[in-house]
DNA sequence: GCGATATGATTGACGCATCAATCAGAAGGG
DNA sequence: CCCTTCTGATTGATGCGTCAATCATATCGC
């Protein structure tokens, strides 16, 4: 039987396709660890913990429930739980006993994290800017969400 | 000073700029947690363990130098070291020593880590067709082969 | 109320990545 | 030759992420 006429479910990527497929998480990668690279240097703050900053940094009272952030990050909670203990002997998160709910936790935000927040952001916005916006011309900014929009549904 | 005048490394990313951003990521990292989560179902391997099992199976004699290895698949020596004592555990490579440098290591692929290797490779294969080639026309893959052009000159 | 179950959150064990320190052996200069 | 320096490789400490187990409290059904 050919290689044309086999079914569809056991054909496999042809080698240009693998070269394009490498070269695209090669070159996600590259573009994530030099962001992280950047916000580390310019701030001391991970993705992650940029991530929890920017969610606390985004409520009203720089205060939130422990389960509600995991949810609005997308993270399981147990990493969370593991990453808030980090922040919190860092001094960047504050956790405090829930009044409506005796398990649960609330999570703060503290004056040295707030700092560290506004510290970071700028610059970690001016690095996507230079290291993705700037790289790429708007037919291909279009072009990424069209990608996106592509592989998004199936993962 | 009208924000459109600001000079030009001081501007920020728009809204539009940074959604596409986000979800350019955020789809990059479902994508390839999706592909290590097929992998490790289907054949008991990390995608770092696949990758190190591939350089050696593409050596003539399944038998690599440790620095040569490191160079190849692009990693920090200590990274390889760590992650070949898990692998030794398993049973999937051996170390031997060089007979050229006694200071120098040298890789095996061992039976049980052909064999892994081999049953890993083509479901991992086809993994990669159904999850991205798949889900792009041709258009959209020369488009990936625009953008990692774009991108990957300046991290 | 009370027992079963569900839920918020933490913990422990493990694999993984990075950094700095270390160690043994090779190479080069005197 | 010996000493210095360089290099191949490993180690230990620490941060991070996942999984399964745990714990305490809430909630539901009776």
């Amino acid at each position: 039987m050919p290689p044309a006429t086999r079914s569809r479910s056991r054909r496999l990527p042809t080698k240009q396709q693998l070269a394009t497929w490498r070269a695209f998480i090669e070159t996600t990668e590259q573009l994530r660890s030099a962001l992280a690279a950047r916000l580390q240097a310019e701030s001391g703050l991970s993705p992650s913990d940029y991530a929890v900053l920017l969610a606390l940094h985004d409520t009203d009272d720089h205060r939130i429930r422990s389960s509600v952030l995991a949810t609005r990050i997308g993270w399981q909670r147990s990493r969370l739980s593991h990453h808030l203990g980090r922040m919190e002997r860092r001094g960047l998160i504050d956790r405090q006993e829930c009044s409506t709910d005796s398990r649960g936790a609330e999570i703060v935000l503290t004056p040295t994290g707030d700092a560290a927040f506004r510290r970071a952001t700028v610059p970690h916005l001016r690095a996507i800017r230079e290291l993705f916006v700037d790289a790429l011309s708007p037919d291909q900014l279009e072009a990424v969400q069209d990608l996106t929009a592509a592989l998004g549904g199936r993962a």
